[in-house]
RNA sequence: GCGGGAAUGCCGGAGUGGUCAAACGGGAUGCGCUCAAGACGCAUUAGCUCAGUGCUUGCAGAGGUUCGAAUCCUCUUUCCCGCACCA
C-alpha cells in the first residue's frame, strides 16, 4: 500500500471538523492550552507558525489523551498598521485584506492538522470582539486607570503614530528599526500599569516561566529604592529622585533633561539664546548619536536651593538625563557619579568630595574618577563619620521630617500609552463637549464603530469621517475621539474571550473563566518579554479587582515555553529579500503534514533556535513512510517479554520527554522502538501503544491505522498508554548490551577478514553454558546485523562444530567466535 | 558598560562526574539486493593495531579540583540574545 498522505491528511481533517471532536466544553479536569494568536499578514502562514503552532498542538493532543479536558483555541489579532497600509498602497479597506488573510490562515492551519476548537474562533477586528475592548476601557476610565495627559511621548514617523515606551527598542520603532522615535509633547490616553509594578514585579518569582523572560521582566519594571529630595528654584519645588541620597551634600550641580516639560520658565533672559542653540543642536541629533556622544549641557542661569546646606546650586540643562525617568532632574555629584563626574570636567563645576571609602584616602585635587562606592561621610555636616547605609536612612529621615522629601520607591516601568493616531484599532469610546472636556460614550452606545468614509493618506483617517467626527446627543454636539488602541490592549485579555467568545451579553463569563483560567500552557516567541506578557498579566491584574475574573486569578499564563527560531537553511533569518523563505504549506504539500510536524519538533530541542534542512525533511519522510509501510503489513500475535520490555521502555521515556518539551528526545525514543519492532511479532495492545505514542506527532497517520485495526473511536482521545514497571527489566537491557558487544566484536573480526579476501558465509558462536540463551534467542537479530548465518553453543556441547579450537577462548559476557 | 545563554565529530544536534570515541538524524563511503537503481537492508565514517574485545588523541583555548571530567571550578577567546547615560 503507497503513502497517499493526501488522501490521509483530507480524510481525518474532515472527520475532526465533522464530528467536532475539539470543540471543549466545561466538565472535567481542565487545561487550557494556548498559543500567541497571530497577526495575519497577507504572506500566509510561515515555519516560526507551523513551529510554534505544532509545539503547541503536540501538547494539547498528549494532554487530551491524559484524559484532560483541553481546551486550544485559536485567533487573529487583526488590528494593525500593516493591514492598513497595504490598504492604501492597494487604495482599498484594511478589513478587505485581513478577512483575506484570515481565511488563509485558517485554511493553512486546518491543513497542517492543529486540534483546534474551531467554534470559539476569534478576531480582534470583529465589533463583537472590540466591543468589549471599549467597555473594559470605560471600566478603567471609571476607576481612574485609563486617563489622558501631555506628556513626552515618542512618535514614529513610519507608522505615523505614537507609541508606547515598550514599543521602541534603542530610541527606534520596534516595527521600524531603521526609523528614528521623534520626542513629542502630545495629549495622549495613557493606562494606568503603574499601579501595579510591584504586584506585576513580585508576583514574577511565582510564575514557571524561562528565567530569561522573569529576568527581562524584573529589569522591565526596574524597581529602585532611593530617596526624593526638594530642590526650590525660584521659590517653585523641585523633585529629585536619588539612590545615593548618602552624597547630597556633594551635589555641586542639578542637571535637568532637554525634554523637561516645564524647562522654559527655569531659563533666564540672559541665557535664552545659548540655551536655544543647545537644544536645537539636540533635537538635530539622532537618538543612535545622543548615545554615544559626550556629555554636554548648558547653563540655565537659574540657581537651586539645596535642601539641607541651603546653598545656592546651578541649574544645568544636561543631555544625559532622561526626561521619563525620574522627575527629569537628578542632582549632580561628580564626586561620586561617573557621569556627573565627566559633565564636571568639562564645564569646570566644582567637585566636592563627601564619602571617603575605608582604608583609603581620596583627595580633590588627584581625583581622576568618581568613587561611586560606599564608605563614611565627610563634609556632611551633622552625618559626618556615618556610613554610606546608615546615612541613607538618617538623612532621609531628615529630609522627611523638614518636609524636603523622604523615602522613594521608584520603578522604570511607565504607564502605557495606548493612543494611537490610526485608523485600523478600536475606537476609544471618548466624545468631547463643546468645551473639550472628556465625556465618555455610554455603556449603551457600544461598540463605538468604525466608519467606512474614510480616506486613507496623511494623518488619522478618522479626521476624514464625517459620520464619526460629530455626534449630536440632546441638541448638544460632541466630538469624537479619533485615536484607536494599541493593539496589544487586544491581545491583552483575547485569552479571556477564548472561554466564552460568543457571549453578546458579556465580556466573558466568569464562572466559565474561573472553570478555564489560568492558561497552563502558552507558547510563543520570546520576543513579547516586555509587551504582550506584561500588559497582559497586567490586565488579569484589573479584571481581578473589577471582580470579571476570581479574586484568585492573579496571573493569566501559568507555564510559558519560548520556541527558538526557525532560520533557513544558509543560517539567517528567513526573509523574503534574502530569497531563502521556505514555505510550510509548500512542505506540508510535498511530504505531508505528519512528516512536517515530526520534522520541525525532532530537529532540536523546540525551546533552540535551527536552521531549516532540506535533507532532513526528506529523512524524516522515508521515516514517515517506514511507520507507513510497517503498519501496512504488521500482523498482531503475541509480545514477548523482550518487546514488553521495550514497550514499556519507551512509554515511560516518551512520556517523560513530551511533558519536558523535549520532542526532539521523544520521537528519538519513538524511532528506536520502531527499529526494534521490525519484523518482531506484537500483541495488538502493544501496536495500539505504539500507534497512540505516535498521535500527538503524525495525527493523519495514527487516526488511519487506529481505525484499521478496528477501532471506532479517534486515537486522539484514547488513553495514553500507561507503563508497567514490572515489565521494565534491566535484565533485557544488559542482554541487549551482551548481544551488541557480540556483534560488535563480530564485524570487527569481519572486516578483518574481509581484507584477507575471504568471504565468511557462516558463524558460529560458542557461550559460557549458563549464557547460551542470551544468544540464542537473538540469532534473528545477529544474523540481520551481521548477514551470516549463525549458531550458537554451549562450550560444552558435544559434537558441535568448531575446527580451530576457538570456543576456548569464550569468557563470561564475551562468547567465543568463528567464521567460516 | 550591565545582565543572560552558548561553543561537542563532515553537518545538524543529544549528553551535566565513571556505563562516552560520545545517542539520534543528515551527508559521504563501502557491501548486499538488483537488468539497474535516486528504493530497501547492513556496515564504516579520529588515528594506530588486530580473528577480536587493545592503545593513543579527543567535546573552543589554558589551567585547576578528582582515583576518574565533554560534564565541576578559574581565567581567556569567539558567538548569540536582552537592557543600556535608569540618577
Amino acid at each position: 500500500m503507497a503513502y497517499n498522505f493526501k488522501q490521509i491528511g483530507k480524510k481525518w481533517q474532515k472527520k475532526w471538523e465533522e464530528k467536532k471532536v475539539f470543540e471543549a466544553k466545561e466538565k472535567g479536569k481542565k487545561f487550557y492550552v494556548l498559543e500567541m494568536y497571530p497577526y495575519p499578514s497577507g504572506t500566509g502562514l510561515h515555519m516560526g507558525h507551523a513551529f510554534n503552532y505544532t509545539i503547541g498542538d503536540v501538547y494539547a493532543r498528549f494532554k487530551r489523551m491524559q484524559g484532560f479536558n483541553v481546551l486550544h483555541p485559536m485567533g487573529y489579532d487583526s488590528f494593525g498598521l500593516p493591514a492598513e497600509n497595504a490598504a492604501i498602497k492597494a487604495k482599498s479597506h484594511p478589513r478587505v485584506f485581513t478577512d483575506e488573510a484570515i481565511k488563509s490562515y485558517i485554511k493553512q492551519q486546518k491543513e497542517l492538522g492543529f486540534s483546534y476548537d474551531w467554534s470559539r474562533i476569534l478576531q480582534s477586528h470583529d465589533e463583537n470582539y472590540y466591543k468589549w475592548n471599549q467597555w473594559i476601557f470605560l471600566k478603567m476610565f471609571e476607576k481612574g486607570l485609563a486617563y489622558k495627559k501631555k506628556a513626552v511621548v515618542n512618535y514614529c514617523r513610519k507608522c505615523d503614530t505614537v507609541l508606547a515606551n515598550e514599543q521602541v527598542h534603542n530610541g527606534k520603532c520596534w516595527r521600524h528599526t531603521d526609523t528614528e522615535i521623534e520626542v513629542k509633547h502630545l495629549e495622549q490616553w495613557f493606562l494606568k500599569i503603574t499601579d501595579y509594578a510591584e504586584e506585576l514585579l513580585k508576583d514574577v518569582d511565582s510564575l514557571d516561566w524561562p528565567e530569561k523572560i522573569k529576568t527581562m521582566q524584573r529589569n522591565w519594571i526596574g524597581k529602585s529604592e532611593g530617596a526624593e529630595a526638594v530642590f526650590e528654584i525660584n521659590k517653585k519645588k523641585f523633585f529629585v529622585f536619588t539612590t545615593r541620597i548618602d552624597t547630597l551634600f556633594g551635589v555641586t550641580f542639578l542637571a535637568i533633561s532637554p525634554q523637561y516639560i516645564d524647562l522654559e520658565h527655569l531659563i533666564t533672559k540672559e541665557k535664552k539664546k545659548e540655551v536655544e542653540k543647545f537644544l536645537k543642536k539636540i533635537k538635530s541629533t539622532k537618538q543612535e548619536d545622543i548615545d554615544k556622544m559626550e556629555k554636554s549641557g548648558v547653563f540655565t542661569g537659574s540657581y537651586a536651593i539645596h535642601p539641607l546646606t541651603k546653598e545656592r546650586i546651578p541649574v544645568w540643562i544636561a543631555n544625559f538625563v532622561l526626561a521619563e525617568y525620574g522627575s527629569g532632574i537628578v542632582m549632580g555629584v561628580p564626586s561620586h557619579d561617573k557621569r556627573d563626574f565627566e559633565f564636571a570636567r568639562k564645564y569646570k563645576l566644582p567637585i566636592k568630595i563627601v564619602i571617603r571609602p575605608e582604608n583609603e584616602k581620596i583627595q580633590s585635587l588627584v581625583m581622576d574618577e568618581a568613587y561611586t562606592g560606599s564608605g563614611k561621610l565627610i563634609n556632611s555636616l551633622e552625618f559626618n563619620g556615618l556610613f554610606s547605609e546608615e546615612a541613607k536612612e538618617h538623612i532621609t529621615k531628615v529630609l522627611r521630617e523638614k518636609k524636603l522629601g523622604g523615602k522613594k520607591i521608584h520603578y522604570k516601568l511607565r504607564d502605557w500609552l495606548i493612543s494611537r493616531q490610526r485608523y485600523w484599532g478600536t475606537p476609544i469610546p471618548m466624545l468631547y463637549d463643546e468645551k473639550g472636556n472628556i465625556v465618555p460614550v455610554p455603556e449603551s452606545e457600544l461598540p463605538v464603530k468604525l466608519p467606512n468614509d474614510v480616506k486613507f493618506g496623511k494623518g488619522n483617517p478618522l479626521e476624514t469621517s464625517k459620520i464619526f467626527l460629530t455626534v449630536k446627543k440632546n441638541g448638544k454636539i460632541y466630538r469624537r475621539e479619533t485615536d484607536t488602541m494599541d493593539t496589544f490592549f487586544d491581545s491583552s485579555w483575547y485569552f479571556l474571550r477564548f472561554i466564552d467568545s460568543k457571549n453578546q451579553g458579556k465580556m466573558f463569563d466568569m464562572k466559565k473563566a474561573d472553570y478555564w483560567m489560568p492558561v497552563d500552557f502558552y507558547t510563543g516567541g520570546a520576543e513579547h518579554a516586555c509587551m504582550h506578557l506584561i500588559y497582559a498579566r497586567f490586565f488579569t491584574k484589573v479584571l481581578r479587582d473589577l471582580n470579571l475574573v476570581g479574586k484568585k486569578l492573579n496571573e493569566p499564563f501559568k507555564r510559558l515555553f519560548n520556541q527558538g527560531m526557525v532560520h533557513a537553511e544558509d543560517g539567517f533569518v528567513m526573509s523574503k529579500s534574502k530569497g531563502n523563505v521556505i514555505d510550510p504549506m509548500e512542505m506540508a504539500e510535498k511530504y505531508g503534514a505528519d512528516t512536517l510536524r515530526l520534522f520541525l519538533v525532532s530537529i532540536a530541542s523546540p525551546d533552540s533556535d535551527f536552521s531549516w534542512n532540506q535533507e532532513g525533511i526528506e529523512g524524516m519522510h522515508r521515516f514517515v513512510r517506514k511507520l507507513f509501510e510497517y503498519f501496512s503489513k504488521v500482523k498482531t500475535g503475541k509480545s514477548n517479554p523482550r518487546t514488553e520490555n521495550k514497550i514499556h521502555g519507551t512509554i515511560k521515556n516518551v512520556t517523560e520527554e513530551i511533558e519536558n518539551l523535549k520532542y526532539n528526545l521523544a520521537i528519538i525514543k519513538i524511532r528506536n522502538l520502531f527499529e526494534y519492532l521490525h519484523e518482531r511479532e506484537i500483541s495488538r495492545k502493544d501496536l495500539e501503544t505504539c500507534i497512540k505514542m505516535l498521535a500527538p506527532f503524525t495525527p493523519h497517520v495514527a487516526e488511519e491505522f487506529w481505525e484499521k485495526l478496528g477501532n471506532k473511536n479517534f486515537v486522539s482521545f484514547a488513553e495514553w498508554p500507561k507503563y508497567d514497571e514490572k515489565k521494565i527489566s534491566k535484565e533485557f537491557e544488559k542482554e541487549e548490551k551482551d548481544v551488541e558487544d557480540l556483534i560488535g566484536d563480530v564485524l570487527n573480526v569481519l572486516r578483518i577478514v574481509r581484507e584477507r579476501e575471504k568471504k565468511p558465509k557462516k558463524l558460529f558462536v560458542y557461550t559460557l553454558p549458563k549464557e547460551k540463551e542470551i544468544y540464542a534467542n537473538n540469532i534473528d537479530e545477529i544474523e540481520r546485523r551481521t548477514n551470516l548465518q549463525t549458531k550458537v553453543f554451549a562450550v560444552n556441547e558435544k559434537g558441535k562444530h568448531d575446527p580451530d579450537g576457538k570456543s576456548k577462548k569464550a569468557k563470561p559476557g564475551k562468547p567465543a567466535i568463528y567464521l567460516e
